[in-house]
DNA sequence: GTATGTGCAAATGGTTTGCAGTGGG
DNA sequence: CCCACTGCAAACCATTTGCACATAC
């Protein structure tokens, strides 16, 4: 049932060093972190492995709202806290939504499969460097 | 208290397309739309006005999970449904959700701004042309 | 009059792809 | 041994930007 035949040292490699992870590094930290222990992988076998882990569902791939795209090892329900100056994201315990609930009875047709909840917000680093809080 | 200086015949075309417009173009395709007003504009102008027009919260800029940016110029409340096939995108009546909730008290120091609740799917018409029903 | 906006075209940046060679099973 | 996978580099595509000209105010 898995989607992927080979077991390359690539594949292993990249897997285990995002599941390492807590972070939700993007492609090309990954793929920074990767080349320390195999100096020769290339950018494009990282996006293609990510892919392939994403669509087998061993790995999740975070929605870019800005910027480029995120992945997460930890495939547990859970939300995104999303820095809008830096990008970080950290782990949120997941509000669960009751998708059972009446206002929502009508969706357009649509199959529904899911939902995407991403809290957006400025992480405690940024909040240090510039100043929010609303002036006198 | 504008975020931008000048009402440019652009401008207010660019608006006014939009807030016509139930689907949720992008950025190309609303570029397609004001050429038939504005045969002469750029695609350049259509990006820095919608840029613009999203920062001063006359219109909303819809995070691409998969694709373009996509544009709403329907600024009340409300959350989206896209379709994972075709990129559509409607609108559902928003389930609000109480950030107040005790569950989510640790926000890891964030400064939480709001959150971005998008539900996916598969369209009416991207059901009938593929075979989505699970096979006996 | 002048700063702001525009058109154009080139640059950017993340991601994808074609191809010849490699190695997992 | 053979086909899925890799490395490399070029291609892609949405978006951004630099610059000279135009125009709203």
């Amino acid at each position: 049932m898995n989607t992927f035949q080979r077991n390359t040292q690539q594949r292993r490699v990249i897997l285990e060093e995002l599941q390492k992870l807590t972070s939700h590094p993007t492609a090309s930290l990954l793929y920074a972190i990767v080349r320390q222990r195999l100096p020769k992988i290339s950018l494009g076998t990282v996006y293609r492995n990510l892919e392939l882990l994403a669509q087998s569902g061993v790995v999740k791939k975070l929605g870019h709202t800005t910027g480029e795209a995120r992945f997460d090892g930890d495939t547990t329900p859970h939300s995104h806290l999303r820095c809008v100056e830096c990008g970080r994201v950290d782990d949120v315990s997941a509000p669960v939504l009751d998708l059972t609930g009446g206002a929502t009875d009508d969706w357009a047709g649509y199959q529904v499969l899911g939902y995407q909840l991403e809290f957006l917000g400025i992480c405690p680093t940024c909040r240090k460097q510039t100043n929010h809080v609303s002036n006198p």
